[in-house]
DNA sequence: CTAGGGTTAG
C-alpha cells in the first residue's frame, strides 16, 4: 500500500540535487521506519541515481539504533544493479566498520562486485572473511565466484571449483550453478562438454531452462552448427515445453544472417510474430547490422523505418552498424552524416562508434581525416582502446605513413594499452608492405620471447614480407627457425614458402616442401595447389604438373581464373597432351565456363 | 524482510 510518507518521500529524494542537508529529524528519516513494508515499495526502491543512495546512506549510518542490515543489504543492492561496483564495494567496507552484522547476502554482493570489477581474487579474499566471520559461503556466493572467473576467462580455475563444489559438497549446485558454468564452456567453444553438462542436469533436481539452452542454443550457432542448434532448439520446445523468448529467437536470427541465410532468417522472423514475441530493439539491430556488413545500407534503411514504426528507438549500436554499412560502400558523407545527427538524437556515439568511422576513413585511405576524428574522440574524453589503435595503425601504414605510425604506437603504450596479437600482425605487415623489413625484423628481435615472437600467423607474414622484398635468405632462416622457437608452420606458413621458392626459381625446394606438409599434418589446401601450381608453369617447369591437377581433382578442388590462364597459352600452342586437356576441363568450375567473357577461348 | 544467470555493434 503506498502511503502519504512514501510519495513526501519520493517528491523529497529528487529533491536532493541542491545539497540540502538533512537535519536528523527530517521527514526523510521519518519515512525510513516505513520504508521498507512487505507488500509496498520502499524509499530504497525509488531511488534511481548514486547520489541519491550515497545520501541515504549517508543519513542511516548517522541513525542510532542503526538501522537493521536488511535495509542496508537493500541499499547496498540498489547501488550494485547501477552498476557503481566501486561505490558499492565503499559501502561494504563501510558497512563493517559501522559493526553492522554483515551476513551472506551482503557478503555475497561485496563478492560479486569484486567480481564484476575483474577482481576475483579479491571475490576469494572475501569469501575467506566469509569462513573467518563463521558465515557459511552459500550457492549464491559459490555462483557469484564462479561467474568471476569466466569472466576474467580463467576457464580451467572455473571448471575447478564447479567440480569441487560437487565432490566436497560445499553447497548444492543449482540451476544458475550449471548455467554459469555452461556458459564458461560455450564462451571457450566447448560445445561437447556443455551439452555434457546439459545432459547431467537432465539427471538431477535442477532441470535445464530457457536460459541453459539460449546459451548453448547461442554457442552452436557462432561455431556455425546450424543442425545442432535447430535440433537442440526443437527438443527445448518439443520435448520440454520451454517456450522460445525474444533472446532464443535473437540468436537464431543473427546465426542465420551471419550465414547468409537470410530466407531461414525471415521464416524465425516471421515464427516469432506468430508466436506472439515482438522483435526487440536488438532483433532490428542484428538485421540492420546483418544487412550493413553485405553494403546492402537501403535495406538497413527500410529495417530501422519498420523499426521506428513499431515505437521500437534505434540506439547507438543501430547507428554504428548503418555507418559501417556506408563506410563499406565508402560512402564517407553519408556515413558522417550518420554519425553527426546522432549527437541530435541525443545519442552519444561511443569507442565503437568511433572506431567504426575511423575504419570508414582509414580503409578509404582518407587518413587525414581519420587523424582528426582521432583527436576529437580523445578530446571529448573517449579513451581509444587497442582496436581503435589497430585501426588507426593499419590505415597510417596503408599510406605509406611509418614514421606516424611508430608515434602512434609509442602513444598506445604510454596509454597503457597491451598491443595484442593484431597489433603486431598489422605492424610487421605494414613494416614489409612498405619495404621496411629490417625494421620488420629489428621489432621482431627487440620482442625476444613476447607474443610477437610465439605467433605463427606475424612469422607467416615476416617470412612472406622477406621474400616479397628480395630477401629471400632471410625469410629461408626465418622459416628454418621456426622448430627452435618451438613453433610449428601451419598450411599458410608452408604456402608462402612454397610461393618463396617458386619465386627464386628453386622448384625442387618447393616440392619437398609439398611433400613435406602431408607428413607434418597439413595437407595441402586449394591455395597450395594455386601457389605451386602458378609457379609450376611460370617457371615452365611441367614435370609435376599431371600430378598436381590429379591431386585437385582428387581433393575436389578447382582451378580459379588466373591460374587457368596461365595454361591458355600452353593449350594454344598444343603442349598439353590429351589427358592433361581431359583433366584440365574436369578442374574448371561450371561458374567460369558459364562467365560469357571467358567462351571465346579458342 | 536483503543476494545470482542468457542475446547484439569495431
Amino acid at each position: 500500500m503506498m502511503n502519504r510518507t512514501n510519495s513526501v518521500l519520493h517528491a523529497f529524494i529528487k529533491f536532493r540535487g541542491n545539497s540540502i542537508t538533512i537535519s536528523p529529524f527530517s521527514s526523510f528519516q521519518f519515512g525510513l521506519q516505513y520504508g521498507t513494508h512487505s507488500h509496498g515499495s520502499s524509499v530504497i526502491d525509488k531511488i534511481t541515481n548514486l547520489n541519491d543512495a550515497l545520501n541515504l546512506f549517508d543519513v542511516m549510518s548517522q541513525r542510532r539504533p542503526l538501522p537493521s542490515i536488511v535495509m542496508f543489504t537493500q541499499l547496498l543492492n540498489v547501488v550494485t544493479k547501477m552498476k557503481h561496483f566501486p561505490s558499492s564495494l565503499h559501502l561494504f567496507n563501510q558497512m563493517c566498520s559501522l559493526g553492522l552484522p554483515v551476513n551472506e547476502y551482503s557478503m555475497s554482493i561485496a563478492i560479486k562486485c569484486c567480481c564484476q570489477l575483474y577482481r576475483t581474487n579479491d571475490g576469494f579474499a572475501v569469501l575467506g572473511s566469509c569462513f573467518r566471520r563463521a558465515i557459511p559461503p552459500n550457492v549464491f556466493i559459490f555462483n557469484a565466484l564462479l561467474d568471476g572467473l569466466v569472466l576474467e576467462d580463467k576457464i580451467l580455475e572455473a571448471e575447478n571449483l564447479f567440480k569441487k563444489l560437487i565432490k566436497q559438497k560445499l553447497c548444492e549446485p543449482d540451476v544458475v550453478t550449471y548455467n554459469t558454468m555452461i556458459k564458461g564452456l560455450c564462451k571457450f567453444g566447448n560445445n561437447v562438454t556443455a551439452l555434457a553438462l546439459l545432459r547431467l542436469m537432465e539427471q538431477t533436481n535442477c532441470k535445464p531452462d530457457i536460459f541453459t539452452y539460449n546459451t548453448i542454443i547461442d554457442s552452436l550457432f557462432k561455431d556455425k552448427m546450424i543442425d545442432d542448434a535447430f535440433k537442440l532448439f526443437k527438443e527445448m520446445v518439443s520435448d520440454k515445453g520451454i517456450l522460445p523468448n525474444v533472446i532464443t529467437y535473437n540468436s537464431l536470427i543473427c546465426g542465420l544472417c551471419k550465414l547468409g541465410r537470410w530466407d531461414e532468417a525471415s521464416k524465425m522472423l516471421k515464427e516469432m510474430e506468430d508466436e506472439n514475441i515482438s522483435p526487440d530493439v536488438q532483433t532490428f539491430n542484428v538485421l540492420v547490422d546483418a544487412f550493413c556488413k553485405e553494403g546492402k545500407v537501403e535495406e538497413a534503411e527500410a529495417v530501422i523505418n519498420i523499426m521506428v514504426e513499431r515505437d521500437k528507438v534505434p540506439d547507438i549500436v543501430t547507428y554504428s552498424s548503418l555507418i559501417d554499412g556506408y563506410c563499406l560502400r565508402g560512402e564517407m558523407i553519408k556515413a558522417r552524416e550518420i554519425f553527426d545527427s546522432m549527437t541530435l538524437r541525443g545519442l552519444v556515439p561511443n569507442v565503437v562508434t568511433y572506431s567504426s568511422l575511423l575504419n570508414g576513413y582509414c580503409k578509404n585511405r582518407n587518413i587525414e581525416e581519420a587523424m582528426q576524428m582521432f583527436r576529437q574522440m580523445t578530446g571529448q574524453g573517449l579513451k581509444p582502446n587497442v582496436v581503435t589503435y589497430n585501426t588507426m595503425l593499419q590505415g597510417l601504414f596503408q599510406v605509406g605513413r611509418c614514421v606516424d605510425a611508430r608515434k602512434l604506437f609509442n602513444e598506445m603504450h604510454a596509454q597503457g594499452l597491451i598491443p595484442d596479437q593484431c597489433t603486431y600482425r598489422i605492424i610487421v605487415d605494414g613494416l614489409c608492405n612498405n619495404h621496411l623489413v629490417e625494421d620488420a625484423l629489428s621489432l621482431f628481435q627487440l620482442m625476444g620471447d613476447s607474443k610477437l615472437n610465439s605467433d605463427i600467423v606475424v612469422y607467416t607474414i615476416l617470412i612472406d614480407g622477406a621474400g616479397k622484398c628480395g630477401k629471400f635468405h632471410i625469410a629461408r632462416n626465418l622459416f628454418h627457425g621456426l622448430s627452435v622457437k618451438g613453433l610449428k608452420p601451419d598450411v599458410r606458413t608452408y604456402n608462402v614458402m612454397i610461393g618463396g621458392f617458386c619465386r627464386e626459381g628453386l622448384l625442387g625446394e618447393a616440392k619437398l616442401l609439398f611433400l613435406k606438409m602431408e607428413e607434418s599434418g597439413y595437407p595441402p589446401n586449394n591455395v597450395t595447389y594455386r601457389v605451386f601450381l602458378q609457379g609450376c608453369l611460370k617457371n615452365q617447369h611441367y614435370d609435376d604438373v599431371e600430378m598436381l591437377l590429379q591431386e585437385m581433382d582428387d581433393r575436389g578442388y578447382s582451378l580459379d581464373a588466373s591460374t587457368l590462364s596461365l595454361f591458355i597459352d600452353d593449350i594454344a600452342a598444343g603442349l598439353l597432351d590429351r589427358s592433361m586437356l581431359k583433366l584440365l576441363g574436369k578442374l574448371v568450375p561450371k561458374e567460369l565456363i558459364d562467365d560469357p567473357s571467358l567462351c571465346d577461348w579458342e
